[in-house]
DNA sequence: GCCAACGTTGGC
DNA sequence: GCCAACGTTGGC
């Protein structure tokens, strides 16, 4: 079982839309990096932990917990013509972007940017180096159950 | 809206 | 395979 650290921007997918969807369930669509593919292609199994976190916004930061609750399968958009997520390489016999599916566990108080950046335990989180963009991040297991216990704190 | 940081593309 | 140009991300 691993954790891990999804963005979404709130204007387009937020932890109420979440909340709101059938089954409280969302593709993860459109990721167009290999690097964030790679992780739910190889490591994302289903049961494993999700901060769901808030990006591109006023105040980014984590704003609810989820879970992955189906393996890696093809990104549908990437062979919609004309649509920002298409990709003309891609072909059903050979996808190029795949995408889980993540179920919403609880929405919980937002936990910003700014207060994970006070926490001397969080210091080497993926998402708080400088220059991080990686929209998928791997969260190590301690600095997990360390912003459990800030969340359930208040 | 700005812009630093990073990823991707494509000419050579 | 290098690397300049360009596009995107995302905090501020």
């Amino acid at each position: 079982m691993r954790y891990w650290l999804m963005k979404s921007e709130p204007t387009d997918v937020s932890i109420d839309d979440l909340a709101g969807f059938p089954n409280q369930t969302v593709d993860w669509y459109g990721i167009r990096n290999y690097q964030a593919r790679n992780f739910m292609r190889d490591q994302m199994k289903v049961g494993d932990g999700v901060f769901f976190y808030h990006s591109n916004c006023a105040v980014p930061g984590i704003a609810g917990i989820a879970e992955v609750c189906k393996l890696a399968y093809p990104d549908r958009l990437q062979f919609i013509k004309g649509h920002k997520y298409f990709d003309e390489k891609a072909t059903p016999e050979n996808p190029r972007w795949l995408n889980v599916d993540v179920k919403l566990v609880r929405k919980t108080r937002l936990l910003s940017l700014k207060e994970l950046r006070e926490y001397e335990a969080l210091t080497n989180m993926r998402i708080l180096q400088r220059g991080n963009r990686l929209s998928i991040t791997p969260v190590d297991p301690k600095e997990w159950e360390f912003i459990l216990g800030k969340l359930n704190a208040e």
